[in-house]
DNA sequence: CTGTTAGCGCTTTCAT
DNA sequence: ATGAAAGCGCTAACAG
């Protein structure tokens, strides 16, 4: 049998809150008196329960990840940044994967919170966006906190400048003499559908290039996108010389269906997406795009729930840097 | 407030013991009485609190899936298998990463035990073949499943004939007219090098060809090891005309590494992999490669695990079925 | 088949 | 700065 708060309490002379207090953190404990304690449960190698504090203290000291798995290493990295967070805060996580398209996933959302009742949840894309939902967490009072988060959306998260990075990435492009460059967007139900695509026509703009509307084709963050839109695309009257993906899958499917035309990458053709997968790097050629640094953003949003959780100070929205990843799939405009 | 099962048993004018027989699907209540205790429990919203059921019941109805993150896919598709396991029995599913080549991660492993109690353990490889992990699991006393499952390593369990299935793929291989076919072997620390590499003999010699050990080069389950193996083997006298990668990972390097020679796949050489993670079908050419329904072994062991937890029945050791997945990195030998 | 009683190990509240 | 007492909401053990 495991020792209780009783029995470190008896061990040390002191009574059963003193035990709770220090290892609660709270204040009102005499250094000294601390000391003895954290020998004593050391020595009888104590460990809090986690069901009988969370039953006195009327919490969970659970966080919930929900989730509506864009893709498997955008998740896992997610995942690692909070399960880092919590690791401090003596907090576990638990996992909540949402399908957003089924008609009841509110309800599951909302039947989640019953049962289980985590002190807070972290959400990621598209469910950040997800009016519904967010309505039922802020009616239930769970506080929650966004990666990639939009302050009129969350009131604390992780967010990065998807719209400036892109701008960037068009200026460089277009310094390699690119001027027709494509667009093929990302899926209208996540936000950064629109950054992105502003972004491109930042890019466009910044650079003096007009608009041409038939370069910018529908798609949805899918590899079969990519396929799709790069065939329309190359089918047109003018191809572009260059086409920005809006993520790593959609311009894999690009970069596929023109090495299937019998294109040389970047020779004809430049290529670059958005994420930064591992995929990115071992593809052929490898694919020039823009880091999100998804672990830190997951680590950042847990972070500012817990605080605001333990410390009820309102964390705010910080902003994570982006990194231009130029690889071999991104080259000088043909002729 | 929500409503306690003192609530719901008033209402229903019976005792807190019969409510809780019925949340437990225990015995001895009479169908009416049950129904009567449910529809209450309806109208009030009654949900049991987890951590008083834990306390009292002296369980964490926890399970703790533990992995090394050898790919987020993979561990992605665990995750989902076992919380779908996880989903019929009112079971909750903590994580627990592990890295197996630090020196302290048996005791940080043994730290989790100590403070979070999990009912039971899912395992993935490699850790399914770390005797020190497991010799401390077994010394906990606490039951764990594991995903690929040996019979000398564990009691219950998902498994897939490695083995038989890479023979298989061979077969097929030697049947497009290859003779001299290579090997790039697995990660030591994983079983699966040992059963994949066991596949690639047996079907040289269900053919009735020899063995040669310059077609065999060490790899370790990752990309650039496949870009380092393809090297050796290209260079090599007498290059293979077909290469078998220990996985998909090692397979994409195989692909980028000949691709960047000016090598024509499948026309000069072919190439499969083992896994069919979702990048297999997303390279150029699409890769082929052995699926391995990796949720499904989640679930499978995540149920054996459960079953024995709430009904003591030893669980087994369950086969799963593989799948030979044939794409266009494989074709008829060259000449 | 159903109920009663006594905790589970901690935190809360209030007293000192 | 520290402690005593009273629960948190449930299940175990036993009684009927």
């Amino acid at each position: 049998m495991p020792a209780r708060i009783e029995d470190v309490a008896a061990a040390a002379g002191v009574s059963m809150k003193t035990v709770s207090r220090v290892f609660n953190r709270e204040p009102n404990v005499r250094e000294r008196t601390r000391q003895i304690v954290l020998q004593v449960a050391e020595e009888l190698n104590y460990r809090p329960n986690p069901s009988a504090r969370s039953l006195a203290g009327n919490r969970s000291y659970q966080v919930c990840l929900m989730y509506d798995n864009p893709s498997s290493n955008y998740v896992m990295e997610i995942i690692g940044g909070v399960l880092d967070a919590c690791e401090g805060h003596r907090y576990g996580m638990m996992l909540r994967p949402l399908d957003y398209t089924s008609e009841d996933h509110v309800e599951s959302a909302r039947e989640m919170l019953a049962q289980y009742r985590p002190d807070g949840l972290v959400l990621t894309p598209p469910l950040t966006d997800d009016e519904r939902l967010l309505e039922v967490l802020r009616d239930s009072g769970i506080p929650y906190a966004s990666v990639s988060a939009q302050s009129h959306h969350a009131s604390m998260g992780a967010t990065l400048d998807e719209r400036c990075a892109v701008a960037e990435m068009m200026a460089h492009v277009i310094a390699l003499g690119h001027r027709r460059i494509a667009h093929i967007t990302g899926h209208p139900a996540h936000g950064a559908r629109a950054w992105r695509l502003d972004g491109y026509l930042d890019g466009l703009k910044q650079a003096g290039i007009e608009f041409d509307s038939t370069l910018v084709v529908e798609g949805e963050f899918s590899f079969e996108s990519g396929v799709a839109g790069a065939r329309q695309l190359l089918d047109g009257p003018s191809p572009p010389t260059a086409i920005f993906a809006a993520n790593d899958d959609t311009a894999c499917g690009v970069i596929c269906e023109a090495l299937e035309r019998g294109l040389a990458i970047p020779g004809d053709l430049s290529v670059f997406g958005f994420d930064d997968t591992p995929m990115s790097r071992h593809v052929w050629p490898s694919l020039t795009t823009i880091r999100q640094p998804s672990r830190e953003m997951g680590k950042v949003a847990a972070e500012q729930l817990l605080r605001f959780i333990r410390e009820k100070v309102p964390g705010g929205i910080v902003r994570i840097p982006y990194e231009l990843k130029l690889r071999r799939s991104t080259g000088r405009a043909p002729g």
